[in-house]
DNA sequence: TCTGGGGTCCTAGGACCC
DNA sequence: TCTGGGGTCCTAGGACCC
């Protein structure tokens, strides 16, 4: 047996609280996010979720009850959902030595090593993230990771707890799991939780008592990790030192269709220099350099096509006219006329730490403009991200993406401040 | 008319080696 | 007619997460 404690801490509807922190009027009322593009919801209050808007449905599809119900409709904010997800996590920090940020809106903290009464700790933690930051918070905490989502789950929808739900000396765990849905378990998605629908698992408590080796061929190892976490038994432990990551990749769907080479080419740079910006902030460098492209997959009367391509380098680099040249290249490889292309993306991967490449003396180097790069690294950094961009992304700007309503960056931008 | 973006990990199967 | 055994590496596809 093991005597770990695990709180998971989850925003609750993160982006539509991240707006209602700047426009109290929301409260109360029913308000959504989107993703990219102005697509999908992503985001729902309260209030929206009893309307019958689920998770992920596209905004035109639901658009008679947005109409109807005088739903709030915002455009995803990610300047300001960062920011504020960098105050929150701050102060879970600040809580626990042992933290690991899980996501843009939750984090794990492990409890054990510290003598206190973790639902006080988790009540009076709910009381600091939301006086600091107008960020209402779940909590759930129990004694493995996969147990701590279910007690967050049951936070969130039992409000008679209070946003806090402990299963840590709890009578009757088994009572709970019960109560949880087979796909409402970390771990099990869409598929997974069909198929054990399929063989009557239907709930937490029959998948604990599954056998391993039934489990292990269903659901492969992780599987077997996830349902000895639901028996109480801890395999997965806190991340604290973020580990670096072995892609970065940028890609978005277009505000309107695409039919040339040239305005691809543009979105493919644009793409392919964000994504070099990003990996040398992080003192990355890339190795291989991936473009794809792609038709809209849900017009049926369009003819569909979907390609993409790679280019490895004999060493890795962090240079954005390299990285552009190679991505523009790729790019007329798999470019076809007469189709109408909706979406495209950059993918860095191979990548290392800038101070482990390993130059060539048969090769053009590569990484020959370092101060260049840094120089526009500083520009953007103060004036803004496209301040510099590069000459074949500045033509017309037809691929631009969505966004009819988005708020203000009220707080990167000093002249975005609210006044008081 | 309108359908997101950014990640990780595991497995099966093929190619190849001796 | 009869065609082994043991291993590695790579890739595509499928699953998951938020």
């Amino acid at each position: 047996m093991n005597n770990k404690v695990f709180a998971l801490i989850d925003c609750n509807a993160f982006y539509v609280s991240c707006e209602r922190v700047f426009n109290p009027k929301l409260n109360n009322r029913p308000v959504v996010a989107l993703s990219n593009n102005d697509g999908c919801i992503i985001s729902r209050s309260k209030e929206a979720k009893a309307l019958g808007i689920k998770m992920g449905v596209p905004l035109f599809k639901v658009k008679d009850i947005v109409e109807k119900e005088n739903v709030f409709v915002f455009s995803s904010n990610y300047t300001l959902y960062a920011d504020m997800s960098r105050r929150v996590m701050n102060i879970i920090s600040y809580s626990s030595p042992h933290t690991e940020i899980y996501s843009i809106d939750e984090a794990f903290v492990e409890l054990s090593s510290l003598s206190i009464d973790y639902e006080e700790y988790a009540h009076q933690l709910r009381k600091t993230i939301l006086q600091h930051t107008g960020i209402p918070v779940s909590i759930g905490i129990a004694s493995t990771k996969t147990l701590s989502k279910v007690a967050n789950h049951k936070a969130k929808k039992d409000e008679s707890l209070n946003g806090v739900c402990s299963l840590v000396g709890h009578e009757d765990i088994d009572k709970v799991l019960e109560s949880t849905e087979v796909g409402d378990i970390w771990g099990v998605g869409r598929r997974l939780s069909k198929k054990l629908i399929n063989h009557g698992i239907y709930n937490a408590k029959l998948l604990k008592n599954c056998s391993d080796s039934w489990i292990r061929k269903a659901m492969s190892v992780n599987g077997l990790k996830t349902i000895t976490e639901l028996r109480g038994i801890s395999c997965m432990s806190i991340e604290e030192n973020s580990i670096t990551r072995k892609s970065c990749c940028t890609t978005r769907s277009f505000g309107k269709l695409l039919t040339n080479l040239e305005d691809v080419e543009q979105a493919v740079t644009t793409f392919a220099r964000r994504a070099t910006e990003r990996i040398r902030s992080e003192s990355l460098a890339a190795s291989c350099i991936s473009v794809f492209l792609r038709t809209n997959p849900f017009d049926k009367k369009s003819p569909y096509y979907s390609n993409g391509a790679s280019r490895t380098l004999p060493y890795p680099t962090h240079d954005s006219i390299t990285i552009i040249e190679t991505a523009l290249t790729l790019t007329k490889k798999i470019f076809k006329n007469k189709y109408q292309y909706k979406k495209a993306g950059v993918l860095l991967s191979g990548l290392c730490d800038e101070s482990e490449i390993q130059e060539t003396l048969f090769e053009k180097n590569y990484n020959q403009n370092s101060n260049l790069m840094s120089a526009i690294d500083s520009i953007n950094y103060r004036y803004g991200r496209d301040t510099i961009q590069m000459a074949s992304e500045c033509r017309l700007g037809s691929w631009k993406q969505k966004r009819k309503n988005c708020t203000q960056n009220y707080t990167t931008q000093i002249d975005r401040l609210l006044l008081v």
